[in-house]
DNA sequence: TCGGATTTCTAGCAGTGCTAGAGTCACGTC
DNA sequence: GACGTGACTCTAGCACTGCTAGAAATCCGA
C-alpha cells in the first residue's frame, strides 16, 4: 500500500538527482564532463538506471535540465521586472537575462545549443514560451511593428550578447557599456 | 630537387582536403558525423596522417574549419556592401551576414560554438577581425557613442537571429520581417 | 643497389553511449 | 509461513569515439 508510495517518492527524487547531478557536473566541469557512468556514480546507481528514467539517454537529460533553466529564467525575468519601477522594467529584465545567462553557462548552453526541444510550435511546454512573454510585454513598444517581431529581435539581441560574451568573443571590460547601449537601443527613452 | 616541392605540394593540397572532408561532412550530417575515422576515409589515408597535419587533433580540425569560414564571411560581407548602394549598404549587409549562417549552418557553428579559437585579444587572427570590422565600418552611427560598443551589440543581434533561426527557436515565416525591423533598428532612417 | 631517413600503417588504449541478459529482491497468493 | 511472480537493478559487453606507440613500407641520395 504505502510501499508503492514510498517507490515513486524514491523514484522521483532519483528523477531529480539526475538532473542536479548534470547540472552540477555541467556548470562544474563542462558538459563534456557529464558522462552515463559519473552520473550514475554521483547518485549511487548503475548506469542502466539512468535509462530507466530517461529513455532517450542521455539527450533527454541534457533537455530535463535545460527545461529547468527556463523556467528559472522565466521566474527570473518576472521577479526583476515586478521588483523594478515601471520605468525601468526594461533595463532590469535586460540586465537580469544577461546576469541568467553569465551566472548558469551551462544551463543556459544546454537551453540553446544542446536540447532538441520542441520550439515555436503549438506543443511547446509552457515553461519555453514564459520567458519570452515576458520579453514581449515589456520590451515591445505599442507603435512599431508587430510585438511579437519585435520581441524575437530583442530576444535576439539579448542572445547574442550572452552567447558571444560566453564564448569570450567581446571584451569583458566592455559589459557595462554594452548593457546601457542595449536599453537604449531595445527600449528607447 | 624538385622532389622536395612536389612533397610540400602533396602535403598543402592534403590539409586542404582535410579541411574540404571536414565542412562538407558537416554541412551533409552535423559534426557528430565528423569523425577522425571517416575523415580518414575520405582522404584515404590512415587516420594518424591527421594528427601530422593538425596536432591538435579533431578540434584543431574544426578550428580550421572556422578560420577558414571567418574569411569567406569577410569577403561575403564586403562584397555585399560594395555592391550595394552607398544608402542600402546597412541592409545588404545584415541581409548578407544572415544569409551566409543559413547557407552554411556547419561551417556557422565551428566559428562560434566549437571552436576555441583567439579572440578579441591581441593575437586574433586577422581574418576574425575583419567581418567585424566591416560591421563597425558600415554600422556603427557617428553621434551614438563608441561605434565599437555599438558594433558588437549590432553584431549581438545578428548573431542571435542567425544562432535562434538556426535552432529553430524563430517561427521561419517572419524571417522577412524580422530582416527589416533588424534594419530599421540598427541602421536608423 | 643499397643504407638511412622519412612517411605511413596496423594494432591497440582508455573512454563514450547504450543494452541484453542474469541476478536479486519484495510482493501478493495459497 | 512457503512459494511463484513481477519489478527492479546489476554485470558484462557491444560498437563506437579520439588518439598514439611501434612496426612496416616507401622513397631518396649516394
Amino acid at each position: 500500500m504505502a510501499t508503492r508510495e514510498r517507490k515513486e517518492r524514491e523514484r522521483a527524487d532519483r528523477h531529480r538527482r539526475i538532473l542536479a547531478a548534470a547540472r552540477e557536473l555541467a556548470e562544474d566541469q563542462g558538459w563534456d564532463a557529464v558522462t552515463t557512468r559519473r552520473l550514475a556514480d554521483r547518485i549511487e546507481f548503475s548506469q542502466p538506471v539512468l535509462y530507466g528514467h530517461f529513455p532517450g539517454g542521455k539527450d533527454e537529460i541534457v533537455a530535463g535540465v535545460a527545461l529547468e533553466g527556463f523556467a528559472e529564467l522565466a521566474t527570473t525575468l518576472r521577479a526583476a521586472v515586478d521588483d523594478a519601477g515601471p520605468g525601468g522594467a526594461p533595463g532590469a529584465l535586460i540586465a537580469a537575462y544577461l546576469d541568467f545567462a553569465a551566472a548558469h553557462p551551462a544551463v543556459y548552453t544546454a537551453m540553446f545549443e544542446s536540447a532538441a526541444l520542441p520550439f515555436a510550435h503549438d506543443d511547446t511546454p509552457a515553461p519555453l514560451t514564459e520567458g519570452f512573454a515576458v520579453l514581449r510585454d515589456v520590451l515591445a513598444p505599442a507603435p512599431t511593428a508587430e510585438p511579437g517581431r519585435y520581441a524575437e529581435l530583442a530576444w535576439a539581441t539579448l542572445h547574442g550578447l550572452a552567447t558571444l560574451a560566453r564564448a569570450g568573443r567581446l571584451p569583458p571590460d566592455g559589459a557595462a557599456e554594452r548593457l546601457a547601449l542595449a536599453v537604449t537601443l531595445l527600449a528607447p527613452e
